[in-house]
Parts: structure tokens; C-alpha cells; sequence
DNA sequence: ATTATCTATAGATCTATAGATAATGC
DNA sequence: ATTATCTATAGATCTATAGATAATGC
């Protein structure tokens, strides 16, 4: 129980990560403060410490979710800049993606319930938005940057509501199709690099 | 306390209607079954006489808020035969239906809690998923029935994602940026009656 | 029309759990 | 940072009763 300065650090990055995660996997109702704080390993009471409020933690989590995400994508154009846009949608729209709540897009996750929460949590919403919008008006294809934009802002709705249904849904082949006809519909290319991982995947 | 059977019916119902609505504005867990009564007119103790747990009352009120959007949509597209997608792109991404949480679309509202629920709330989402997809199968342009199946879902996803976007948002103009910019791309038909139902609008 | 029964509701109560605080220890 | 504790609130259960419904009788 003596804690070094460094390691106070790390103790709240790791209750963000582990909120984050839970809190994706669960709404922020479906999980207490103890949860978290077991699940960082600590105890109930640390938790004040290091944060005022369960509203607090809400708001620095996300921020600390979004960031990361924001980060994925930056990689994502970095690693493919012949087909930026292709791979991020083949990439959200995966399967893999719609089965990794905990660790996947926090816009999906939990977009509608920010409304209902404090406005700092809406100003982080935003200013991610923005973020994971203006990346995706740098690849998108078309003459104008408003035709860019538009395009960009489109895209980021199908892929965020295509993905809440996906994962809504409870038959798996509508699932999928879900999937399959929003990415068609973003970038036939990405579609057909995920019917390519698909049929090259070892059984 | 005189109750005839017609009037425990129009109770039951009204607790349907009530839950429906302060689910979708507050959230499963931001409501209680106190609550709920209240807003219906009836004490907490009443509620059990109606419904076995919150569980149920929550499978039941979101299929009773799915049915009634569903038949809007049938409306919608009855009334307006000409330009069915048109309207109901236009209506479904209106600043009204953005601002009226309790009464809206539930897939927006409340999406992606629903993983997070009982397998009888996510068998009531994917029917009626279903069914708001076939309306706009029926109407979206395309050669064949799989390339309108295609748009449609697609169209379904960018409508959710959209909405719930342009709520989540903090900031108005980028909030109406989001609905334009995915009504553009769904419907060019719809964004110009948008444009022009705000033109024409008194002040 | 009278009597007996049934039942939806009100209101009190129970139990569990949540967020938050205080006392303690190293 | 731990451990114990406080207070509020949630879902759910229980009991009594008003008043509707059903059974009975003339």
C-alpha cells in the first residue's frame, strides 16, 4: 500500500481502460464502481482518490476511448494509403469488430445513452466526432471538400448504424448481411477484401 | 378505486405507452418501475398486477413502440406514393424527430442497450428490424430484389446512425450538418423537400 | 335484488445494491 | 489504499380494501 508516484499514474490509466471496457460491454448503468475498480484490481474506496465522481470517470473514459480509437484509424490510413477507405470500413464493419464490444468503437457502443449523460460527456462525443469525421474527409473520394465532407459524414452514420444493427440483430446470417450490404454500399472494395479474408482463412 | 375490465385494459396499455416513452428518452436503467406508474397515473404496487417483472414490461413496451413506428412508415409511404423513400428519409431525419427522444424511432433511441437486455427484447428488435427493412426494400430503386435488399439495409443503417449522430452531437449547426449530409446521400429528393420545407416555413 | 366472491389497486415493507464518505493502516 | 459504514433508491412482495363481477334467490 505505499504507491510511487508512477504507479498512482498507472492505477488510473488503468481504472479508464478497465471503465472504458466495461462500459462499452455494459452501458454505464450495468456497471458500479466496485466492478471497475476490481477489475483494475483496487478496492472500492481507492476509487475517490483518483476521481470525484462515477460522472467524472464517465466523461475521462470516453475521451480516453475515443482517443484510442482516433489512433486505430490514423494507423489504419498510415499502414494502407492506396485504399485508406476501404480498409477502415472493412475493418469497423467486421465481424471481429461487431464482437468486441468492449474494445471496439465507443460511438456504437454507447452513442445514444451520452445524450442522457452530463454535457462534459457530449463535448467529448463531439469533439471525437469531429476527429474520426475529419479523417475521413481527407480519403474520401470527390471534387469539392464539401462533396468530401458530406461523403465523410455519411459514411461515419452507415457505419455507426450499421454496426448497432449488426450486433442488435439475433439471427447471425441477417447479422452478417447487415455487414455485408453497409460496406458494399461505402466501398465495394472493402467488401470484396473482406469476401477475399473470408475465403483465404484458414479452418 | 372503481376499475371495470375496459379500464385495466386502457391501464395496461397506458403503462405500455408511458414505459415506451421514458425508456426511449431516459433509458432502461434511468427509469423506474415507480416511475413508470407514476407518469401512468397508478401507484408502484399496481404494476405487478399488470406485468411479472420489469424484464417483461420492457419486451413488451419496445415491441409496442416498434409496432406504432412501423405503421408510420406504412402510412408514410401510403400517403405519398410518388416519392415514398423521399418522405420517409425526409421525415425520419427532420430536426423534430432528432428533438423528440420519447416519441421517435426506438432503434435509435435505444439500440444499442438492447444487447444488454433479456434474448425476448433483442427476438422483438430483430422482427421488427425486419420489417421496417421490407418496407424499404419495397421501395428503393434497384434491377433486382437482392440489389434493393442491399440498399435498403443499408439505407436502414445510415437513417439509425445518422440520427443518433446528430443527437449525441453537442454542437446544432454540426447536428443539422449530419442529418443533411445523410439525407443527401439516402434520398437527393428528400434533402431538397428539407431545403424546401425550411424555406417555406412562417417565422 | 341480494349476497358472496374475485381482483386491481394502494400503501407499507423487505432485501439488495449503488454511490459516496469516514476511519484506519502503512 | 484498505476496510467499514452511511444513505438513498431500486425491484419486488405483502396485506387490506374498494368496488366490480358472479352466483343466488325471488
Amino acid at each position: 500500500m505505499k504507491v510511487t508516484r508512477v504507479q498512482v499514474e498507472k492505477h488510473r490509466k488503468r481504472i479508464l481502460d478497465c471503465a472504458g471496457e466495461l462500459f462499452r460491454e455494459k452501458g454505464f448503468d450495468g456497471v458500479s464502481i466496485a466492478d471497475i475498480m476490481k477489475a483494475a484490481g483496487l478496492t472500492h474506496g481507492a476509487f475517490y482518490g483518483h476521481f470525484s465522481s462515477k460522472d467524472q470517470l464517465i466523461a475521462e473514459a470516453c475521451a480516453n476511448a475515443i482517443s484510442i480509437s482516433r489512433e486505430e484509424w490514423n494507423n489504419d490510413t498510415a499502414e494502407h494509403p492506396r485504399n485508406p477507405l476501404a480498409t477502415i470500413v472493412a475493418s469497423y464493419l467486421s465481424t471481429k469488430h461487431r464482437d468486441d464490444l468492449a474494445k471496439g468503437c465507443l460511438f456504437a457502443a454507447l452513442g445514444p445513452d451520452t445524450v442522457r449523460q452530463d454535457k462534459s460527456v457530449r463535448r467529448v462525443f463531439t469533439d471525437g466526432l469531429r476527429a474520426h469525421i475529419a479523417i475521413l474527409t481527407k480519403i474520401a473520394a470527390g471534387a469539392s471538400r464539401r462533396a468530401r465532407s458530406e461523403k465523410a459524414i455519411a459514411a461515419m452514420a452507415g457505419l455507426v448504424g450499421a454496426l448497432i444493427l449488426a450486433r442488435a440483430v439475433d439471427d447471425p446470417p441477417l447479422s452478417a448481411e447487415i455487414l455485408r450490404a453497409a460496406a458494399a454500399r461505402l466501398s465495394p472494395k472493402a467488401a470484396r477484401m473482406d469476401k477475399l479474408s473470408r475465403l483465404t482463412r484458414k479452418p
